[in-house]
DNA sequence: AATCAATCGTCACAAATGTAACAAAATTGT
DNA sequence: ACAATTTTGTTACATTTGTGACGATTGATT
């Protein structure tokens, strides 16, 4: 029997697609974690991420932490609002490019950070220890790998 | 040395941080398959979503898919009410329980999950030999034990 | 130098989403 | 048998999000 099987192999399955998977496992932890500044600090998603790049990476502009935190530039515009006006997040202009701005977190805003951050941790090391320390690696690899090659 | 050393282990590192880094590889991934059900056939992630479960798994209830593809009732809802109008999903009562309603895809609707779930087979199938066959299943068993985890 | 294209961040508007309330039906407890 | 509680799916409302356009600035082309 050459081609033309009757059972073409190529059939969907649900259960090992990716997109699928990934965004259902990512959902379960994201909202696991949610809580926490959502209720207790009264944040959105996107300006925990942004408190959380600025703390770990420094000063940077609007359209690096975009990248880097894989949000879409009216999510940093409004977080960086909204972190400014809690008196969390400064702007200082840049003198090589006068578009953007150099964005860091305040005295208060790092403060915010290392309470945050270390609730954030302790999620993670929970999580690490439910699931296996090695796996935590894994996980980390993979997603390396899997933002690699999507960018073809 | 005894302990409060000067240096804090627990300090927050954003690189291992799971809800972060699944975050990024989910959307990474979904994006990159999301401009087909979205340009091609102008449908939203809820209604692609709802289609390939009805596709996948044949007739149930809205709260069934909801539970099974980690989606919001209003947002199965809705989903629903967009396929129906396609004429892409039919209703049918419940003899049992007269509250809900068992969906299920018509004719046309079976046709447009076979295009779109076969378009998925082959964008999954393109990343599974970029980033090798294994991977994929890693992937799948990861996803399996951190849904498992995350539900205490 | 002058024009053209590209980038940055913001805003108005439209679309998608979550919350809370609801009617209808089922289930539980007495 | 009945009342109280729970479940199912829909809707109104408010919030959040993405799209597209914009002014300001920079970089590239000539």
């Amino acid at each position: 029997m050459a081609k033309s099987d009757t059972s073409s192999n190529d059939e969907f399955d649900l259960e090992t697609f990716l997109p699928f998977r990934l965004h259902q496992a990512s959902e379960a932890v994201s909202q696991s974690f949610r809580s926490i500044y959502k209720h207790e600090y009264g944040m959105t998603r996107s300006e925990w991420r942004v408190l959380a790049h600025l703390g770990q990476y420094g000063a940077m502009t609007a359209t690096e932490i975009g990248r880097s935190a894989s949000l879409h530039k009216t999510k940093v515009s409004r977080a960086v609002f909204s972190l400014e006006t809690r008196r969390w997040l400064s702007r200082a202009p840049d003198q090589r490019d006068r578009r953007v701005q150099i964005l860091s977190l305040t005295k208060s805003g790092h403060q915010a950070y290392r309470r945050l951050g270390s609730r954030a941790q302790q999620y993670n090391d929970q999580l690490a220890k439910k699931l296996g320390k090695d796996k935590v690696a894994e996980i980390v690899h993979l997603a390396d790998a899997l933002q690699r090659v999507v960018k073809d």
